[in-house]
RNA sequence: GGGCUCAUAGUCUAGUGGCAAAACCGCUCGUUUACACCGAGCAGUCCGCGGUUCGAUCCCGCGUGAGCCCACCA
């Protein structure tokens, strides 16, 4: 016998031979999962069962995120169940096209698109995608994400171009995609056109101030309070309200701007709030929105000040050149100086900035594409009610999107990196030429095309598609990898609420559009990650990164947690979760330690069962019943919660407890008994929670069950079945009442501050009695009573 | 201003038309033939007010508070 070193005891623990180290396992089995191609997708077994998934394609623009992490482990859960139950087309792809990619690539390279060409920038955009992309993809395969590595598509690769050019030719000749000159929502910074779904609020300290404008001839004061001073040049109107006396005698006359020698009509119109500002509205081409639309109304010539890059033009006289920040404070400098300012405070209020770079929106009319949408909202919302949605309320957030619409989607991005629209221009005819399939994928300003009128030299089309314009097809692209096998609708589309009005809300058009069908039956929309109930944001810096917490708790505890709350709503990030999660997959490794400890040698075989392990594999078919109704209902977290009891409380707390004495102490029938039932049960809770812990089950299921199972791996073993079972309430009833007496008898203990090894002699009810005279010998054994009396419950200590 | 969601132990989350549950924390004990990363025990006006009901934390209405989305933003 080996010595302990009794002064050393902290070592000692920590070199636990037995103790399950997360970092080797889950490399190891990561490694074995790739190595056998287990979520590799076989075509030829996909069929009208399988169930299929339009896996979100992550933005390749950084690292994985704790977001990320919630919502894949989430959809993951889903996959694994399905794969058990009926097989999975589960594929892989990252979105790695357009502005988020440019500009990632500007930020790690330290290049400005816009000083490159076209060419050098997109070379450059491929080149470092190739370099980034297997590191970024990295961290899903960490977490265990189940889907087809192999077999993968990037939205800027050419069979996705050609997919998507194809679209953009189809809806064309459909008559569904017009190009137009426009006051488009224009973003300064990254000097495009953006959509709708791209906007964002936010708080900005401003300053308002109300201006001396002047009436013509009488040079009297016409006070117009403003935040945008840099726009008066721009201005080429004043509205008053034809309701608000005050103006009434100056309407029709001419209105002069301050600091800028311009005369502009005062009308008269109801968008004017009388109890806003002034009451005085000034219309400047263009402030928002509804300058363009008073400004079409009343076929008002604009007057454009505003550069596509952000900077004032000629319009502006000596403000020419000046950003627009730089050319409102000079303006109000001016201003103050001839003093036509008469009012000035300071406020916050909310504008629109661009979601990728935080910039506030302009309106600047350019010529761009747009797919119609803005006819279609009933039938588009009709769409969405096909689908099931879950959360159901979710729904709701897709229809008060599609109800608020206010343009038609803007699919054109007058940036490099991108898919190319396939068009030319000839100037001459007005003609649009569009590329034919079989160019595809093509870029115009590679290829030369000639007017089919005037046979003269069309121009080619140099804007891009937004990256939405790509991914609404990921399903048609997906289904391109296998031969279309499976094609729309699929069974799932799992996704984060943030994106409903674009990923969801585009794909359901396309879809729409293209094949009048839904892209899907179902979508599960996960929630977000809070911390401290705030939003985490790297604003806020209270940004918690999945690698971090991977490191130091496994992919298994982080699912684990990620299973914590339930679909659809948002979880706060708690450190002890991931304990907790730790925690349970100890207590799994140390069950199976001794399960197998006590199956030396013993090949599994029917034998007559003991009624104490009958009652478990009764409960234990409960379990799988209502487990496998949870998946079915996306309800992973209630499937979590319900194992985790089971398995902790019922099956290790009580039952392997009760069942020790006759593993130990008996031979024969009665501990083969036993042990059927502490290996059969172990198998089946290890596959029900395999969708969410996969890697400590696959290491139990390769260690110690794979022998005779003989599959390849417990993700593709066949989901457990509920054994139809007679009287299975009244059994699972006597089993809670053995563990419920058991429970009280432990209490006595406790309060008599007695080892749960002391011998007693135990005083029961007679119906509690009856109850456990089926199970005698092994209740007798685990609360060490010596006799058990009828009567009121008494615990008596010997 | 419109829509949606949420409100349960000190904290964070489950859950249910009839004893309200787990985890973390804290406290009191126990324990060594799986496990101290253990076992047993201790915690709540289930946001407020009305209604439906024999019975409401749960269903309905109103209110309060928080979050998200949208709109407004002279």
């Amino acid at each position: 016998m080996a010595q302990k070193p009794v002064q050393d005891k902290s070592k000692e623990k920590e070199k636990n031979p037995n103790a399950y180290e997360f970092i080797e396992v889950e490399s190891k089995i990561k490694n074995f999962w790739e190595k056998e191609k287990i979520y590799s997708t076989d075509i030829s077994k996909l069929n009208k069962n399988t169930y299929s998934i339009d896996t979100p394609p992550p933005t390749v623009s950084g690292k994985m995120h704790i977001g990320h992490s919630f919502s894949y482990s989430q959809q993951d859960f889903i996959a694994r169940y399905r794969r058990m139950k009926q097989g999975v087309f589960y594929p892989w792809g990252t979105d790695d096209n357009g502005l988020p990619t440019e500009r990632l690539i500007e930020k790690t390279k330290n290049v400005k698109s816009k000083d490159m060409t076209r060419s050098e920038f997109i070379k450059l955009c491929l080149k470092t995608l190739k370099e980034i992309t297997p590191d970024f993809v990295e961290d899903w395969k960490k977490l265990g994400i189940s889907a087809d590595y192999d077999n993968a598509y990037s939205t800027i690769d050419d069979n996705s171009r050609k997919l998507s050019q194809k679209s953009f030719i189809e809806l064309f000749k459909k008559g569904l995609v017009y190009n137009k000159e426009f006051p488009t929502i224009w973003c300064p910074e990254c000097q495009t056109a953006i959509a709708q779904a791209e906007l964002e609020d936010k708080e900005h300290p401003s300053l308002f101030s109300t201006l001396r404008f002047k009436i013509a001839k009488t040079n009297d004061d016409l006070l117009i309070a403003t935040t945008r001073p840099e726009l008066l040049p721009a201005c080429v109107a004043v509205f008053v309200n034809p309701k608000d006396k005050r103006y009434k005698n100056i309407v029709g006359k001419k209105a002069k701007v301050p600091l800028f020698d311009i005369e502009v009509p005062i009308l008269t119109d109801e968008s004017a709030d009388i109890e806003k500002g002034t009451g005085v509205l000034m219309i400047c081409s263009y402030g928002d929105r509804f300058d363009a639309d008073a400004i079409n109304r009343h076929k008002i010539t604009p007057r454009i000040v505003l550069n596509p890059n952000g900077t004032l033009n000629q319009h502006a006289g000596k403000y020419q050149g000046m950003k627009i920040k730089e050319a409102r404070k000079q303006i109000l400098f001016d201003l103050k100086e001839e003093d036509l300012i008469t009012e000035q405070k300071q406020i916050t209020h909310v504008v629109n900035v661009h979601d990728k770079c935080g910039t506030e929106i302009e309106f600047i009319p350019t010529k761009q594409w747009f797919i119609k949408v803005l006819d279609k909202k009933k039938e588009l919302i009709k769409q969405g009610q096909k689908i099931n949605w879950h959360p159901e309320f979710m729904k709701k957030r897709y229809e008060n999107w599609v109800e608020g619409l206010e343009w038609d989607w803007s699919i054109s991005r007058d940036r490099h990196f991108g898919v190319s629209i396939p068009a030319w221009h000839c100037e001459k005819c007005n003609e649009i030429i569009i590329a034919e399939e079989k160019e595809l994928p093509i870029d115009p300003m590679q290829k030369e095309k000639k007017c089919p009128r005037c046979k003269s030299v069309a121009k080619p089309e140099e804007k891009v598609l937004d990256t939405w314009a790509t991914s609404s097809l990921t399903p048609q692209i997906a289904s391109s990898l296998i031969k279309n096998k499976i094609t729309i609708p699929y069974s799932l589309r799992p996704q984060a609420h943030d994106i409903i009005r674009t990923w969801a809300f585009y794909t359901i058009t396309k879809s729409y559009l293209h094949e009048n069908k839904t892209p899907w039956n179902n979508t599960m929309i996960s929630g977000f990650v809070t911390l401290g109930g705030e939003k985490m944001s790297k604003s806020k810096g209270n940004v918690i990164q999945p690698q971090t917490v991977l490191e130091s708790y496994g992919s298994d505890a982080l699912r684990f947690w990620a299973a914590g709350s339930k679909l659809g709503e948002d979880l706060d990030y708690q450190e002890k979760d991931l304990v907790t999660g730790k925690k349970f997959i100890t207590k799994i490794w140390n069950a199976t330690n001794f399960v197998f400890m006590n199956l030396e040698k013993y090949t599994p075989k029917k034998v007559k069962l003991e009624k104490m392990d009958e009652l478990l594999i009764n409960k234990l078919n409960s379990l799988v019943k209502n487990t496998t109704e949870y998946f079915e209902d996306y309800e992973y977290s209630k499937a979590r919660s319900e194992i985790e009891k089971f398995f902790w409380h019922d099956f290790a707390d009580n039952y392997v407890e009760i069942v020790k004495n006759r593993v130990y102490n008996s031979s024969g029938q009665k501990k083969e008994s036993a042990q059927f039932t502490l290996y059969n049960s172990l198998n089946t809770i290890i596959k029900l929670l395999a969708p969410i812990m996969p890697f400590i089950t696959e290491e139990i299921y390769q260690k110690y069950f794979k022998k005779n199972e003989k599959v390849k791996s417990i993700h593709i073993c066949e989901w457990p079945q509920a054994e139809k079972t007679k009287d299975k309430e009244e059994s699972n009833k006597h089993f809670d009442l053995i563990c419920e007496i058991l429970s009280r008898v432990r209490q006595e203990k406790t309060k008599a501050q007695k080892s749960m090894k002391a011998e007693i002699i135990l005083t029961l009810e007679k119906k509690e009695k009856e109850a456990i005279e089926y199970v005698l010998e092994d209740f007798k054994a685990v609360t060490c009573s010596t006799e058990i009396k009828e009567g009121k419950f008494r615990v008596e200590f010997i």
